[in-house]
DNA sequence: AACTTTGTTTGGTATTATCAAACAAAAGGG
DNA sequence: CCCTTTTGTTTGATAATACCAAACAAAGTT
């Protein structure tokens, strides 16, 4: 779970188990029955049921007539709308990020930090006929993506050293696991202003990464470019940082960042 | 409530007041503290509090630490994206929505019908100066809009029945609230294939609508094309039928429906 | 600095969510 | 086609749990 070293706090129990259903949702599972919920959460069915129907009753799930099962409901669709127009982020670098996608054909995205993770706020896939598996709300470790690590390095130090005192789960064979060659890293990507993810995370996918500032210089998110290893050797990489740097630091000034550099 | 009969169901308490919370929050009310929503909702301020902590645990809420009030949280934008990422209807559309756009500067909705109303699932806006007041996962009446009238005429004629009994909302003068003259509206639909509305909802907004229809030949969905009054008049309406017509047929064939006229 | 207003924590109480069991309605299989 | 199995739904008794109130803490305001 990252560094989310925070105690699980007095929940709700029954809030806790409908949220918990509707997380049961997936891409692959856009249908569940109610026993199908009950077994994979370990509740009682009419528990299931009735956290269902009032789920329903708000817009939140709803029920299919023909199979009799259930499904996400419109009403995130909302929602999700909703926190979407109210992150100014995401629209004001929706034009820089699609630039970057034609001229390169390669995917992008837009990420967040949050309490020792990465959170996918935004995508758009290049033509490539090798997708890139991510979406949109999507979780990922910082030690072993683009982004992650582009993020981390221009976080304070004490929250640098902890995530770096923390097991860093193997991915892969790339997967940097030894904190002293990531803090190395770090400091590189201080420096530079940018970081590589050279298979860390999943074999065959590599990516460019570059923060993004706010107007009081603070780094709020990252985007990347990824493709796939076949595709990106280190001259085409290396060549492909100018752009995503100059996209990043576009976004950056949209935000009220002003360089200080002259 | 629109035509959405359905009694109060035996609802988990909290749970409803849960989801009651998320819905607090607009595009106008992005933050909202404790005892404002305590107030709003008639609880006390301890059992909000209790309700938010949990909300925030699974990420549906977020604190923000520097007001101390609290916004609607990263999990509702990937709930939102996963609803929006099973409506194949709605990237099927955007294409032939985004040319009408294009083509003639308006506003474009895609709307499906929902327990007597209808609700917007997705927006393009056109440039022009007047914006039109909606959002993705709003409802409105079916009597009073272009695609509402669209959808109930292609429903079934008890459903129809239903909805004519029931109270035509006054919105504007133009609102038909005459059940004779709605059916009346309704056959010409059906028979034409698109709808008009002249201010019914709200003076100054005119629209075309036409609707969509699956593989199994059923109307699923509307599409409208939506301006002021203004630039609305009754020979340019006319003219934009064609368009509208045009792209809901393509889209109507994207589902898989075959036209029988030869 | 005193006073509001706000968010947070606590624990007793009664409401309420939960469980189990029985029912109903499909689905599957012989 | 009937019987079996699985699934969804309803019910009611019980104990767990969400709720309220009150007290506390931390900001914000005058």
């Amino acid at each position: 779970m990252g560094a989310n070293i925070k105690l699980k706090p007095k929940l709700i129990q029954s809030i806790d188990r409908a949220l918990q259903i509707l997380e049961s949702f997936s891409n692959e599972e856009k249908e569940l029955g109610v026993t199908e919920i009950a077994n994979r959460l370990d509740l009682h069915k009419s528990t299931v049921h009735g956290i269902l129907t009032t789920l329903e009753y708000r817009g939140y799930i709803k029920k299919n007539v023909k199979t009799g099962k259930y499904q996400l409901g419109l009403k995130l669709l909302e929602l999700g709308n909703l926190v979407h127009d109210s992150m100014d982020l995401i629209s004001l670098a929706k034009p820089y990020l699609q630039e970057l996608v034609n001229k390169h054909q390669e995917t992008v995205h837009l990420v967040v930090y949050d309490r020792g993770e990465v959170i996918y706020i935004d995508k758009i896939e290049g033509k490539g006929a090798i997708k890139i598996m991510s979406r949109i709300g999507k979780r990922n470790p910082v030690h072993c993506t683009g982004v992650g690590k582009c993020l981390l390095a221009f976080r304070e130090d004490h929250e640098i050293e902890m995530i770096l005192k923390q097991d860093l789960k193997k991915y892969t064979v790339n997967t940097i696991t030894d904190s002293e060659k990531l803090k190395e890293q770090i400091l590189e990507i201080r420096k530079n202003g940018y970081a590589f993810d050279m298979e860390e995370i999943e074999l065959g996918l590599r990516c460019i990464a570059a923060p993004i500032r706010d107007h009081r210089r603070k780094v709020v998110a990252a985007i990347s470019l990824s493709g796939p290893s076949m595709r990106m050797d280190q001259e085409r990489m290396q060549n492909l940082v100018t752009d995503v740097k100059k996209a990043a630091d576009m976004i950056s000034r949209n935000l009220g960042y002003i360089d200080m550099h002259f």
